[in-house]
RNA sequence: GUGCGUGUGGUGUAACGGUAGCAUAGAAGAUUGUGGAUCUUCAGGAGCGGGUUCGAUUCCCGCCACGCACC
């Protein structure tokens, strides 16, 4: 549906030297990008507000509801390609703004692309860095134009602006680039947040206007914020929806409030978003809410949380969280009837034993574990939406778990 | 065998004639767009015996253990 791009001469039609858009595109990239902006993401089936799509990325389909494991640093902790390749994970999230400071943009584009540099050829999202603005030891400041970080290696300031964040994840040659976004801190005040939503949606449209001279295969997706606020939650959907985006993502949840509150908010979102874009709940991991928020028709999440409760020990079963430490004498697998390499091959015991030496096989075990629990759940979520009994799988799953859930 | 020195949580250390502190390891929590980070809480100690003293982990004596030197 695309012209070939590389029968034509480049050009630059872009504002050549502009303070702050780098064009590296030619003319059909640029036409592409003013008319033809077909939808990216296909409804498949629905079962109550759940949704089945499949969002079509430069590396392939990915069938919605999906969860993707984070791969800040260019890789999954502890995990080879293949290894997620067998547990049918087909997305990944890596982190941008860390990725240019380390190795940096060049070094990665001159080994191919992300993709080839990190041998990962399924879809691969960028986060543009905003999220680091609640890390205390990297934010140096903040304000309309940008963000001031330190390079928590170097000591380095920098500065990130929107359309510098487009210019990495361009560089970078994400599927799918997030805008940059301010994400305040959970418990701010109205006014803050206020101020905090305004930032976001003006970063939204400089991140679409750099972006219209890059690259048109490129998915680009809004953020909205308004922390617990109904009526900032509301307007920032709104606001982020009517931007031409690819996908609507949910930001500023899973920071703090409870689970019941960050329900509401995408409660208060969902209904302004329009049902033929992709919904991105950002951060969340727990998958008791991860259903939650399926079941009311969010598409996509990603999260730390599983790799790193696997790391610390915690690990992931279908009657809820288990702390391995305390089974180093059971011989059985971490969860009956799980099918994961960690679980046909292995006992609690050796796991726990492993974790406690520190010896890095444990790591990697106790991921496999939690990476297949996640990607079963959801690929279970999936059946159920496509056979439309979504609603009571979530309530035998949820039954399933222990009151004090994950 | 003789002389000197040292004995404080599992480990490494601090102070002190008057509530034994710190670090680390340990246990339990927290962990959600990742620093294998960090935070919170809990638990755990004077080598043994005697003496001086109102009171000894501290001062004295003996024993034991360890270290060093000498024989």
């Amino acid at each position: 549906m695309f012209f070939d791009t590389t029968k034509y001469p480049l050009g630059i039609l872009g504002p050549k030297n502009h303070n702050f858009v780098i064009f590296e595109g030619n003319v059909t990239n640029y036409i592409n990008c003013l008319f033809l902006k077909p939808s990216m993401f296909e409804l498949k089936a629905e079962s109550g507000g759940a949704r089945c799509g499949v969002l079509h990325t430069k590396h392939g389909k990915v069938e919605s509801p999906f969860y993707m494991p984070v791969g800040t640093k260019a890789a999954v902790k502890n995990m080879l390609p293949e290894e997620l390749y067998r547990m049918n994970v087909n997305a990944i999230i890596c982190n941008a703004f860390i990725l240019s400071l380390r190795p940096g943009i060049d070094i990665i584009k001159q080994g191919g692309g992300i993709h080839k540099y990190m041998n990962f050829d399924r879809c691969i999202f960028t986060d543009s860095g905003g999220f680091q603005v609640l890390s205390k030891t990297m934010l140096v400041d903040l304000n309309d134009r940008a963000i001031r970080f330190r390079d928590p290696f170097s000591g380095v300031k920098q500065t990130l602006t929107p359309e510098k964040s487009i210019q990495i994840q361009h560089g970078l040659g994400a599927d799918v680039a997030m805008c940059l976004d301010d994400v305040p801190h959970y418990g701010r005040d109205y006014d803050y947040i206020a101020g905090a939503v305004k930032r976001t949606h003006a970063w939204a449209e400089r991140c679409i206007v750099a972006k219209k001279y890059t690259d048109e295969k490129q998915l680009l997706f809004g953020i909205t914020q308004g922390g617990t606020f109904k009526d900032l939650r509301e307007k920032s959907a709104k606001k982020i929806n009517e931007m031409k985006l690819d996908g609507v993502a949910f930001g500023g949840l899973a920071i703090g409030e409870s689970k019941e509150q960050a329900v509401q908010a995408l409660n208060w979102q969902l209904p302004h978003i329009d049902k033929d874009k992709p919904r991105y709940f950002m951060g969340l991991g727990s998958p008791d809410t991860i259903l939650e928020a399926i079941d009311i028709g969010c598409d996509i999440f990603d999260s730390v949380y599983p790799t790193k409760n696997a790391r610390r020990g915690t690990l992931f079963t279908g009657n809820g969280p288990i702390k391995i430490s305390s089974f180093k004498r059971d011989y059985g697998p971490i969860e009956e009837g799980c099918e994961c390499y960690t679980c046909k091959n292995f006992s609690r015991s050796y796991v726990a034993h492993l974790l406690f030496v520190k010896e890095t096989l444990g790591l990697r075990l106790a991921t496999i574990h939690n990476l297949h629990f996640m990607q079963k759940m959801i690929e279970d979520a999936r059946t159920a939406i496509k056979n439309n009994e979504f609603s009571t799988f979530k309530q035998e799953f949820l039954k399933r778990l222990k009151p004090k859930a994950l």
